[in-house]
DNA sequence: TTCCTATTTGGCTAAACTGCCAAATAGGAA
DNA sequence: TTCCTATTTGGCAGTTTAGCCAAATAGGAA
């Protein structure tokens, strides 16, 4: 493997690791509908504001949030609009695991 | 956090925790080419072969490839052909942050 | 200043992930 | 059967992650 091409993938990777967990997808699904602030989300997600602050911090070192101190509250919003939709092909691969267990209910060997 | 949506968001983030690794990704960007084998693979990550079959692995559960076996051999392919231009957001995600440290080079307090 | 609220950071434990080696498994050829 | 190649699985050591509590930090109000 190339060493740009690794470097590359390293980004990437990175990026989907920030993604990669089911708190901070709530959380960008959230902040998507408009900027929200570390107590009203920690609120939804009912963990510890510690810990909510913690997974802000990975998604704002990874570029897809970005904060906004006014007061003594921190405000976050999305960097990128598009993270969303985003969320199309997973949605796909989703439904396909879905209809690959219903065909395995209904017929065991027919999977191609 | 409802436990509906609580299911979903954990669905979401297996699919990319599956994604986000630097060898899966390059895996995935070569048999977005055509099929490949367990061996060709191994030879263009060089890294072990069992480190290769344990990323398979993690792909073909999340659903992301699908294995065929034929005759000593196994073959991987996509089973959803959006897995790649998926990445389109993640690349304006790294395109951002690169204009982010340019700008912080040029003028470090002018980042809204 | 002191007090209160909002947020981040440090530290700790438990769990998960990675990558290697060695061993097991499977198919084809002799 | 035995041998060889391809692949998977088990296991181990090192690294990373998650979530909590406690403590530190920052801003506003009294």
């Amino acid at each position: 493997m190339m060493e740009e091409k690794k470097m590359h993938f390293d980004a990437r990777a990175k990026v989907l690791k920030a993604l990669a967990h089911p708190t901070r997808l709530f959380i960008i699904e959230e902040i998507e509908k408009g900027e929200n602030n570390v107590n009203a989300l920690t609120a939804m997600i009912g963990a510890d504001v510690s810990t909510v602050s913690k997974h802000l911090a990975v998604l704002k070192h990874a570029g897809i949030v970005i904060d906004e101190k006014r007061g003594n509250q921190v405000f976050y919003r999305l960097t990128v609009p598009c993270i969303t939709n985003f969320f199309g092909c997973i949605e796909t691969v989703l439904a396909r695991q879905h209809a690959q267990q219903a065909m395995a209910i209904g017929a065991p060997n027919s999977i191609g």
